[in-house]
DNA sequence: CTTAATGCAAAGGCTTTGCAGAGAC
DNA sequence: GTCTCTGCAAAGCCTTTGCATTAAG
């Protein structure tokens, strides 16, 4: 329970365990990477900034951390860019803002935002969670 | 305005310029697959299609064109798959589940949902639309 | 003839995978 | 020593692009 902005390496490794995630020194420097920034990062994003600290971490074991760390509820994918995944360290609800022109996402707390009228789902399924995306592109001031 | 599931080329044509997209044989075709199964196709989906009928139309065309449409409005591209765009020829506003399991897409009407509490868009920028996709997956009855 | 669209194949970007080597206990 | 993780490089998809060919008026 550390709320400054401060993360040491034991917090990220407890909270790794808390997900049944062996706390690896790479694992580790990728999830300190997500959560001292709290943006939405693409893999190239983190393989970038991992290397620029410490330890030096493959590509593979890059997307590998970041499928694993997804699978087991760490952090969320975002799909909004048909380019390229983003991971979300934010897990609670929340909603964003996709601008198409730059493909920058920015969060919409969950709190504000209410959907309702939703049917019920298909039969046997189970709601994983909800995606609001509110896509957005600079007014008509720059159109072409 | 032809409300009948019986699409004429010249029904297709007629929309495409509507949407200032010069009516060619093969975006005619394309724009036929599209409307005639109104379900949510990828440029595979589209190209496989589209080569069962009658003409031959190439890859590289079949995705120009399936850009084109989106760029026009005709079409609207759903991002929800990181694997692959999805193309939705219904542009009225409605939403989707998402099943993680296996990719498929289904509509939920937007008329039975109501999205409220969402903060002002960003400073000069316009809303394109709102996206809202309920992830599901199998109940966990077939879990691993 | 002139302009626009098509098709082929190559290239590009993101992500996954196979497998050998390194590390942890 | 055994089991797991990591890293490299190759491969796999999906999509875009360059350029010559073809179609349209």
């Amino acid at each position: 329970m550390n709320d400054s902005k401060t993360i040491t390496p034991e917090d990220i490794a407890a909270r790794l365990q808390e997900y049944s995630i062996n706390p690896t020194a790479q694992r580790v420097e990728i999830a300190r990477v997500l959560f001292s920034r709290r943006t939405h990062l693409s893999a190239e994003d983190v393989f970038v900034l991992v290397n620029e600290q410490s330890s030096r971490v493959s590509k593979a074991t890059v997307y590998n951390t970041l499928g694993l760390f997804a699978e087991r509820g760490l952090i969320r994918e975002v799909i909004a860019d048909p380019a390229r995944v983003f991971y979300d360290p934010n897990t609670a609800p929340h909603h964003h803002f996709y601008d198409t022109s730059t493909g920058r996402l920015t969060d919409i707390a969950a709190d504000k935002v209410h959907v309702s009228g939703l049917p019920a789902v298909p039969e046997g399924m189970d709601v994983e969670g909800i995606d609001v995306i509110v896509r957005v592109r600079p007014a008509s001031v720059d159109k072409d």
